[in-house]
DNA sequence: ATAGTATATTCGAAAGATCGAATATTGTCA
DNA sequence: TGACAATATTCGATCTTTCGAATATACTAT
């Protein structure tokens, strides 16, 4: 039972596990593209583009609308946008306590120019 | 910049892609717990144990404090404990739509027992 | 110092992820 | 129909992850 939650959210983290990735459903987060969109906006090479969009279909984090010649994909579930956003925050909490270190680590060695030890 | 966040973004989701590693974080929602007690509460290899706490502390998810013969690990920041709080509703929430689209397609096509088409 | 316990690291094998090039599929339009 | 455009899949090379077995390190207690 958590097994199988588990292994979702596993298989979820790992369809995040790649910046291209997030790159994707970060352009998603304000409406549908179609993958020529996501390319040109990417700069990604097009057998690229596919395989990262494969795996986000694969793990139900998108979905996709045909019409015509083009494929529309959009976010399946406004949960991992939300995701995100915490980590964008957790970012930044993290980096403002990297930069006290660092800056406290300063004030005791303040001879020292560079971060290096040893 | 965006660029250094979403490199940041894939590298907590690659941390965390593993069921192990998910485990582990859940297990320490409730407080510290050591490196021994992880092993016996998941019933895991010592050395795949440590070597996945290795994962988490590279991509400083899990924080880890020495006392004497013990290492006890804690999650670093709760910012993690929600995002697998929202995973978790959103693997129910996908579960229910499931188990709704498998009713509809009972009622649709009583007779077939099997799930398979074609 | 030696033995014992807890944890970490290294090694080699197997499985999986990622990429671009090439090819296949699907839809449109003349 | 045939040519074209958009997207997907397959292939093979390379890199990364994961595992258990073996070994190393660090600490405690005698």
């Amino acid at each position: 039972m958590g097994d199988e939650l588990r292994r979702f959210k596993s298989e979820i983290f790992q369809g995040l596990a790649h910046p291209t990735r997030i790159a994707i459903v970060e352009l998603l987060r304000d409406g549908e593209l179609s993958a020529g969109q996501l390319i040109e906006k990417l700069g990604l090479e097009q057998a690229n583009a596919s395989q990262h969009l494969a795996v986000l279909r694969a793990r139900q984090i998108v979905v996709k609308r045909k019409a015509g010649n083009q494929v529309y994909y959009s976010i399946r579930d406004h949960a991992l946008i939300e995701v995100l956003d915490i980590l964008r925050r957790y970012f930044y909490s993290q980096l403002s306590t990297t930069v006290s270190l660092l800056r406290e680590a300063a004030r005791e060695a303040p001879r020292s120019r560079t971060g290096a030890h040893r």
